[in-house]
RNA sequence: GGAGGGGUUCCCGAGCGGUCAAAGGGAUCAGACUGUAAAUCUGACGGCUCAGCCUUCGGAGGUUCGAAUCCUCCCCCCUCCA
């Protein structure tokens, strides 16, 4: 493994600070950094949420700055912390995984993940591998090594308690697992979400306690989903998944709002400061938010696609939303029908555009639905066997039928 | 173990014998407008063979002409006391 270059640590920091929220402590890194050698930098992942999304990237990016930096990452999958569930924010029960559903969303993270991060310098860990191992009497001595009032200081748990509302006794294993993940890899760093605070300085503590040096704790901002008021996250489906197929990607990103399009650029964007600045400046003296969004959407659908798709997901928007066009590939879809031919309620239901009749009566009632372009507003048209058309509904959604007889 | 409070349509949350497919908000969808799948405004928002019919208010029974609303039993959640 190479070595980090000696001079300079203070431009290093501000670089790793760039983005981040806090960084805990400064002394601490310079001196992990002063050494010389790779630093081994840590963030774990939730097993059940195989589909990264942009809310990922924002700490993934700054693991593969330190990748870039000469360091090496290990991409801890808490299998284990997983059963537990974790309590940070809301607490809702989750289903338990199966081993199998572990390897699989592991497999699927390890294919979206290498979209940023090195391979070469990223490891993908298991946390069961080693607490499965740690036993009852393990897992009591680790809970010896805090107090009820140290974990009451936890925001969500104080805030909890006060208002009456349940912590369950295993919650409070969470942290204490986290922080032990921390020892058993001898994690020099440990990035995680501004949630994440309290769980990552666990870490430092359990550390200590073991003889090593403390990790250093670099918090991430969380950035809000497409509603720009919660953390984007599938579960709430205001996400943006970097699997996602350009144009989708690239209309989700138009989608947001024009306020909330300055917290993407952000957090996200590797455009420099100043020119990010200079846009905004320019809102004022009458520039279209539009335009600027653009911007936004060509970088990231650039990044995880590829400029040629990003040039062509923007023209296909702009064909459909200013100009009222049909998207450039519409899906095309067979429909079985008898010989008396089928309702535009039925065939619009059959073909996937709606998910009941009553749904596609409503969408008639409402203007919404159009055949090869054409507003329709009769709810009984009957469709015969044989016929190909492109049926709408709204703006977004498309399909090329065609009836099939039998 | 004891006392109390709850489970309502995707979510939150009203309703507490008929006027309830059920207020209000959120989310979502559609239309209009537009500078964009921004903002704003309007509307829709259980299903169906759709101006009519059918199935919903934790589950199963019951009372009633009529129940989300009353009664019985059961399941689940929460709080307090021990």
């Amino acid at each position: 493994m190479d070595s980090v270059p000696r001079p300079a640590q203070h431009d290093t920091i501000e670089l790793i600070r760039r983005g981040s929220d806090e960084l805990l402590t400064e002394p601490d890194l310079l001196k992990k950094l002063s050494r010389g050698r790779p630093l081994r930098v840590k963030a774990g992942f939730d097993p059940t949420a195989p589909d990264l999304h942009l809310g990922h990237t924002v700490l993934i990016n700054k693991l593969r700055q330190f990748q870039d930096l000469g360091h090496h990452v290990f991409f801890l999958i808490g299998d284990f912390t997983g059963m537990i569930g974790d309590p940070s924010g809301k607490s809702v029960t989750r289903k338990p995984l199966t081993r199998e559903d572990v390897l699989v969303n592991a497999e699927t993270y390890r294919s979206q993940v290498f979209k940023i991060l090195d391979p070469e310098r990223t490891q993908v860990v298991f946390n069961s591998s080693w607490m499965g191992e740690l036993g009852a009497d393990g897992l009591i001595r680790l809970a010896a090594q805090q107090t009820v009032a140290r974990m009451l200081e936890r925001d969500d748990f104080s805030k909890r308690y006060r208002s009456g509302q349940a912590i369950a006794v295993h919650e409070f294993l969470y942290p204490l697992i986290q922080g032990h993940d921390s020892v058993v890899l001898e994690a020099d760093v440990e990035l995680g979400g501004t949630d994440q605070k309290f769980n990552l300085l666990m870490g430092r503590q359990l550390q200590e306690a073991a003889g090593q040096e403390p990790q250093v704790v670099i918090t991430m901002p969380i950035l809000e989903g497409l509603d720009g008021v919660q953390k984007m996250s599938k579960s709430l489906g205001n996400y943006i998944a970097i699997a996602d197929p350009p144009g989708e990607m690239f209309g989700k990103l138009m989608s947001l709002s024009d306020d909330l399009m300055w917290r993407y650029f952000e957090l996200l964007s590797l455009r420099p400061a100043g020119e990010i600045a200079a846009w905004r400046a320019s809102i004022a003296e009458g520039v279209n938010p539009r335009d600027i969004k653009f911007r936004l959407a060509d970088e990231l659908v650039g990044r995880f696609h590829s400029a040629a798709d990003a040039q062509r997901a923007k023209e296909d928007f702009v064909a459909r939303f200013r100009r009222g066009a049909m998207p450039q590939c519409i899906e095309d879809v067979s429909v079985a029908v008898d010989a008396a031919g089928l309702s535009i309620t039925q065939l619009l239901k059959g073909a996937g555009l709606v998910p009941s009749t009553s749904e596609a009566m409503r969408m008639i009632k409402q203007g919404a639905v159009r055949v090869d372009g054409e507003r329709i507003s009769d709810p009984t048209l009957c469709c015969a066997p044989g016929s190909t058309h492109v049926y709408q509904v709204g703006k977004r959604r498309f399909a090329r039928v065609t009836l099939t007889g039998d």
